[in-house]
DNA sequence: GCCGTCACG
DNA sequence: GACGTACGTGACGGCG
């Protein structure tokens, strides 16, 4: 949503030749619903909603930038009836009412447009569409451009020479190109589609059975639907004729209703649309109605009057670099004055400036602190000197750097601050932070007690948007943070921060600490609010400095065993390539997958389909595995080269490059926000998908070792995510089984399929080891199906057989989905929220993934909560038992220790007990949790 | 920068 | 009745 505000990029349409007139035609109502859809709530001080206001004003003012119109109007829908309702009753006849937050926004729309300056236009009886199509035919007959401000489909038959669609959301021209890709024919052609395939949002019936694929298909054959329909005997498939003679009627009704009305007796004469000049006075009046700051802080400059005169008015002032009025911290009395302050007033936000994201290799180069909205300063740490902008050839440092305090003296008052239990630090990513001042070299300082706005919006809206500081500066402030990249520059150019100038490096890192403030001051409360607290402070904030712990622990990596690996794998990735290239017949690039799609289907000319979207052949390895089945040796060659491939450059290669060089050992970071079910994600590099589930790849896991005297202690919980299910679905006989301690997936084959388990086969044993993996995800025939390679009918028989056995699963994703509908979000056991955005999407297969990521979210969501609660309480018992032993890694069931040999076993057993008992007392679970331990010299033995 | 592919739970 | 499918991630090479 990011996008719709402002978006530097924009693919605007083609501008008008010189002299030609250009008409933008917006289509309102569309605009609304997509608007208020896209963007998270949002409402100004006095509670009114205006999250589609924002989004059309905004439009609007990019419209008025970057196009070249000289003639324009927004045109709404006037009712929900219009003349179709006469051709076909039922027409658009089951659309649900307006969200009830979304109704206040149309009169706020039809005024934006009035304040903007712009024509609004509506007709009784008449839709926007048809409004729009009378303006455009009017106007391409007067030679000018013309250029539709919609995504809508529906507009799309409009497209033709002089008239295109620019989709306001996305910011993409929709040329012919675009209108091929969405229908399958020319513009021209797009109506007899959509008469044939309908349309359930509007209530379009078309004909039964036909899609718009099919429809496109037979258009492309026969030309045009009344040929079609009058030589419908011809279709060879029954039904399909069928259908085609009997609901002819249905498909001519269908294409009025498609069709637009070009010769309407519009209210207003098209040389009326001009664009009138902006008036300062009647949008001002109008945005800082709805509190829009950026963009009053836009058009007040504009109209060249004093800025934050209306700041007084205004709940949060727009901390524009010119009037926040940042200081810059240069001597150490300074210094201590806002240390006095943050310590007078208990709480303080700070943000680090460093060389690098990498927290474990980054040098601290400075520190900014916030103490109230609008008041924050910069305290430069290791700025260089630099050559003034524009002097690339000066000599870089023009001597000892600028003023700023020395750096031990400044980190020792900092630490005071910082350490200071007595004083709250708010940081966004404190981990981040902490991590980065934790380190020897940056002044080796324990921030605590510390407060994270990052965890606390993850946790109040995870699922909706992203966590990032910029991002919810604009979601909560319309405000835009000045750019990494404008400090620094980027690509090749790009500059240390080290080397900003002073009073940019202050207005952008103050800026940073001064929105983590205010993100605080308006995300505390609402935990409280929003019954979020106990998820805070129990899962994400105590998991902070455990997490930075680990993080700052690493992993030994032995690089001599990666090395010779790599070696190996380069020598028989030369000799699989030469092999492929024989069989092919030709040199070619085999790790292409184009390349190789075209040696396999069009030169070998084996069987296999061209894939939707670009056009590419599939040859992923279920492809490849199907043909090496029917004995093509190239595609069992390729499959071993890509495993090579992988291995090589994911594992072996990159690896040894991660390896920090002076702690000799591989350090990764986890994301605490990144996954909208709660778990970990980990990055650069990537520790959680170190291969396993094959011979060769497992050997990686040999490199992963521990020091000298030292063990690598790995212990996992047992089917946690099956267990949840159990418990929450109410499946007595596999809570039974779990308690007893029986093969979970033979016990569940026995109960589906009837066979004892005296008699059970590996066979059937795995078709219900996938259906129980299956039932996790949201389970599919087709998924089923897919996963079994058995036919989906059979694979839905499996499904039904469980569902019969084991009634409450069918109820449990009853209720989830019912739940992700009515709240937009579905929870944990432990309370945590998982928005799910897709729930919302009208099309059917975008809404069935929303639905199926509700029934796993939960589970998904829980596991991974009880792992937090295990990690939280680890370090504390450890201590409290007197060991050695150090936490390295977390692979979502598993936690990966390093451990002085001798205190191996009591180690196992300690962390097996607090991993089993992480679910109380909060939870009282009636299946067991089991964790299994094990240790080696390296994580290839431990596991 | 997007896509296809593939590594993990 | 069609959509196009198992859930959640991150990283790589190819390609435009």
């Amino acid at each position: 949503m990011a996008d719709t505000a402002a978006t530097p990029d924009t693919d605007i349409p083609p501008p008008a030749e010189p002299g030609q007139s250009h008409l933008f035609l917006v289509d309102g109502s569309g605009y609304i619903f997509r608007a208020y859809h896209a963007l998270p709530p949002m409402t100004r001080p006095d509670g009114v909603p205006v999250n589609a206001v924002f989004g059309f004003s905004n439009m609007l003012v990019k419209l008025i930038d970057d196009m070249d119109a000289d003639h324009m109007a927004v045109i709404f829908d006037a009712s929900r009836f219009s003349f179709r309702n006469d051709i076909y009753p039922q027409y658009k006849a089951q659309r649900p009412d307006a969200p009830e937050d979304l109704v206040p926004q149309f009169p706020l729309i039809r005024e934006a447009t009035r304040a903007f300056n712009a024509p609004c236009i509506e007709m009784d009886g008449f839709e926007a569409d048809d409004i729009i199509a009378t303006y455009a035919r009017q106007a391409v007959e007067k030679g000018w451009r013309v250029t539709i401000v919609s995504s809508d489909k529906d507009l799309m038959q409009l497209v033709r020479d002089g008239i295109d669609m620019f989709d306001p959301m996305k910011n993409v021209a929709i040329g012919p190109d675009q209108v091929m890709e969405k229908f399958g024919v020319a513009p021209n052609k797009v109506i007899d589609v959509q008469a044939l395939a309908g349309d359930s949002v509007d209530n379009v019936p078309g004909v039964p059975g036909i899609g718009i694929k099919t429809a496109a298909q037979l258009i492309d054959e026969y030309g045009d639907l009344e040929t079609l329909l009058e030589r419908a005997g011809e279709i060879k498939q029954p039904k399909r004729r069928e259908n085609l003679i009997e609901h002819a009627e249905l498909a001519r009704i269908s294409k009025q209703l498609v069709t637009l009305k070009d010769d309407v007796d519009v209210p207003e004469p098209l040389g009326d649309l001009v664009v009138r000049g902006i008036d300062s006075d009647k949008i001002l009046a109008f945005l800082r109605e709805q509190n829009f700051k950026r963009l009053i802080a836009r058009f007040e400059s504009e109209a060249g009057q004093a800025a934050g005169e209306t700041a007084a008015t205004a709940a949060v002032s727009a901390p524009t670099g010119e009037e926040a009025d940042y200081a810059l911290v240069t001597t150490l009395e300074g210094l201590h004055g806002w240390i006095a302050a943050a310590e007078a007033q208990g709480t303080v936000a700070f943000d680090t400036e460093t060389t690098s994201l990498n927290a474990m290799r980054a040098e601290l180069v400075g520190v900014s602190l916030a103490l109230a909205p609008g008041k924050a300063c910069y305290i430069p740490l290791r700025h260089v000197g630099t050559a003034a902008q524009g002097e690339l050839l000066a000599a870089p440092s023009s001597g000892d750097g600028p003023e700023q305090i020395p750096f031990d003296d400044a980190i020792a008052a900092l630490k005071g601050l910082f350490e200071n239990p007595a004083v709250l630090k708010v940081a966004h990513n404190a981990k981040y932070d902490c991590l980065v001042l934790s380190r020897p070299a940056n002044g080796g300082i324990a921030v605590a007690p510390i407060d994270d706005t990052m965890c606390a919006s993850y946790v109040l809206e995870g699922g909706l948007h992203g966590h990032g500081l910029d991002e919810l500066s604009l979601l909560h402030f319309e405000h835009r943070n000045i750019k990494f990249e404008e400090v620094c520059g980027k690509g090749k150019s790009q500059i240390g921060f080290a080397e900003v100038p002073l009073d940019k490096a202050r207005d952008y890192a103050a800026e940073d600490a001064d929105m983590t403030w205010r993100l605080h001051q308006v995300l505390r409360p609402r935990l409280v609010e929003e019954h979020m607290t106990t998820v805070y402070e129990t899962l994400e904030r105590p998991l902070i400095p455990v997490l930075v712990d680990m993080e700052r622990n690493g992993i030994r990596v032995d690089p001599k065993i990666l090395n010779d690996m790599s070696a190996d794998f380069a020598k028989r990735m030369v000799e699989r390539e030469g092999e492929i290239h024989d069989l092919a017949g030709e040199p070619f690039n085999v790790a292409s997958p184009k390349q190789l799609g075209e040696i396999l289907f069009d030169k070998m000319g084996l069987a296999g389909g061209k894939k939707g979207k670009t056009g590419a052949y599939g040859t992923g390895a279920d492809v490849l595995e199907g043909l090496a089945a029917q004995g093509i040796e190239l595609a069992e060659k390729v499959l071993d080269y890509r495993q090579i491939a992988k291995l090589k450059s994911t594992y072996t290669d990159a690896l040894v490059d991660d390896i920090n060089p002076e702690t000799r050992r591989v350090h990764t970071s986890y994301s605490m926000t990144g996954a909208a079910t709660g778990r970990l994600s980990s990055n650069d590099p990537n520790l959680q998908n170190i291969p396993i589930r094959t011979e060769e790849g497992r050997k990686i896991r040999t490199a992963f070792v521990a020091e000298p005297g030292n063990l690598l202690l790995s212990v996992d919980y047992s089917q946690i995510e099956l267990r949840l299910v159990a418990d929450i679905a109410g499946l007595e006989t596999m809570r039974a089984a779990f308690r007893e301690g029986i093969d979970i997936h033979a016990q569940t084959a026995s109960e589906v399929f009837g066979v004892p388990l005296g008699e059970m086969t590996s066979e059937i044993r795995r078709k219900a080891k996938a259906i129980n993996f299956g039932i996790i995800y949201g389970i599919s025939g087709f998924g089923l199906a897919r996963q079994l390679g058995t036919p989906q009918g059979e694979a839905q028989q499996y499904i039904n057989a469980y569902f019969e056995r084991f009634p409450g699963i069918r109820d449990y994703m009853d209720e989830m989905k019912k739940r992700a509908h009515e709240w937009g979000f579905v929870e944990t056991r432990f309370g945590r929220k998982v928005h799910i955005n897709a729930i919302r999407e009208k099309n059917p297969a975008m809404r069935n993934f929303g639905e199926r990521a509700a029934i796993n979210a939960p589970i998904q969501g829980t596991a991974a909560d009880i792992i937090k609660r295990a990690m939280v309480r680890l370090p504390v018992a450890l201590e409290k038992a007197n060991s050695k032993a150090r936490m390295l890694l977390q692979v979502h069931d598993e936690l990966l220790f390093e451990v002085p040999e001798g205190d191996v076993e009591a180690t196992a057993a300690l962390v097996k007990e607090v991993m089993e008992g992480a679910a109380a007392p909060v939870l009282n679970l009636s299946v067991p949790l089991v964790a299994d331990a094990g240790w080696g010299e390296s994580w290839a033995t431990a596991h």
